[in-house]
DNA sequence: AAATTGCAAACTGTTGACAGTTTTCCATTA
DNA sequence: TAATGGAAAACTGTCAACAGTTTGCAATTT
């Protein structure tokens, strides 16, 4: 690359159709546009006081990170993944969060290892409180930190891309209830297998946590959909 | 998703603003438009006969392919990726294929299996022949086998778009040259586990594949910079 | 009453034009 | 001769309008 990540960020940003893509984007992942419904180029337009040109932009970009669906003469759709992709997506996370897990610990910090410690000690407090409004950002904020830390920009790209498209299944809520303290332990695996820089551990470690995850998922899908009609299955 | 791949793929590929998606791509890629060098829309929109507006729409899908980079106010650039991104889609190409030779080994029909013993046949048959015209493609579609037939689209996906990227890269030529053998003998190991059914065993051969064809290309790359000038180094 | 056909409104796809910025080139000056 | 400054050309960013398609509605028919 010629130029630096962060000022292409920044100038990108400051373009119009940049601008909308984040926006839009924003209110696809709020769930102000729900899934499967189609999107109104003139509505976007009118709302964010542009032209229907910049929009188009936005959403072929947005198309191109598997948000929507752009389907000729008829419009693009917010798109609605069933389980199976889902099942995809989670296979794939798995092994890219396994990568980031080597990676990290192939060149970590003591100041990084402080961190995750910290970040690990904290949502242990939280999960003893069962406080999960003060869980779920430690949450994120900590496997966002591993992400970025593992120093692999393109793993990091792909990764991100996976989370937003799994924003999308309708089902992912289902999981956010269950396993605390489960998760945590999961997690003072990790940060061990990091803080001990040992590449294969701190792999198996972070794939097998995203592994359980998708386990956790899945068994609260079947639960959620069998019962209904148990003939069925 | 509601509307099946495949007929979304020839609707999408009826729109105008796809088809010049797909038509650009194929020029860069090809190199016709070297990485580094600015693209004109205009030109292109009298190229392919329609106005800028389409174009601008294919560009704004290819930046989201990683393929070029949008700078305001200048233009869109063909991407030039650095050594260190080489490597890092590398590193993450090695865990995508590693799962990709799992997941087959999961659920390999036995007709797959004699497919992938001819590719490797053919191969071996031109290896011995050092019809390096012949071993090439073979290569390739023995590889999009693969990842075709383990059944997982978003890796597919993932994976392809790295390999495009990669193209970009302009040391790639340098690998082409060596290894025929050493690289058929690993394919060797991959169909082997594959008609095992051996996931676990898969996912190694698979992924140490790439890993190898890193280390490959590395060497070369190393071996083309570090001479002309052992001073600097 | 249900189905069908035809019309009108809404929306997408594309175009050409205009405004603002960047780049190039040439004349001027040290 | 090299450097500098400025004007013109080229190009990108954005917009508004038009053509073609789809969708929704209402009148008509069975």
């Amino acid at each position: 690359m010629t130029i630096p990540d962060d000022a292409l960020t920044i100038l990108r940003t400051r373009s119009l159709s940049g601008v909308l893509e984040r926006e839009i984007e924003k209110a696809i992942l709020g769930g102000e546009i729900p899934p499967g419904k189609r999107v109104n180029e003139n509505h976007l337009a009118i709302r964010f006081g542009t032209s229907r040109g910049p929009v188009r932009e936005a959403l072929r970009a947005l198309e191109g990170l598997g948000l929507v669906e752009l389907v000729p003469n008829r419009g693009v759709f917010i798109r609605q993944p069933a389980v199976e992709e889902a099942i995809e997506i989670y296979d794939v996370r798995t092994v890219l969060f396994g990568l980031a897990g080597k990676l990290l610990a192939e060149r970590v910090s003591e100041a990084e290892v402080a961190r995750l410690r910290d970040y690990l000690e904290q949502m242990e407090a939280a999960a003893r409180h069962r406080d999960f409004d003060r869980y779920y950002p430690l949450n994120l904020a900590f496997h966002e930190f591993i992400i970025d830390a593992c120093g692999n920009g393109t793993l990091a790209a792909q990764y991100r891309g996976l989370v937003k498209k799994l924003h999308l299944f309708r089902a992912r809520s289902l999981v956010q209830g269950g396993g605390l303290e489960v998760s945590n332990s999961e997690h003072r695996e990790m940060v061990e297998a990091i803080a001990a820089r040992d590449p294969e551990r701190a792999q198996c470690a972070h794939s097998d946590h995203v592994a359980r995850a998708k386990a956790r998922l899945l068994a609260a899908y079947r639960k959620a959909e069998a019962p209904p009609s148990r003939l069925t299955s």
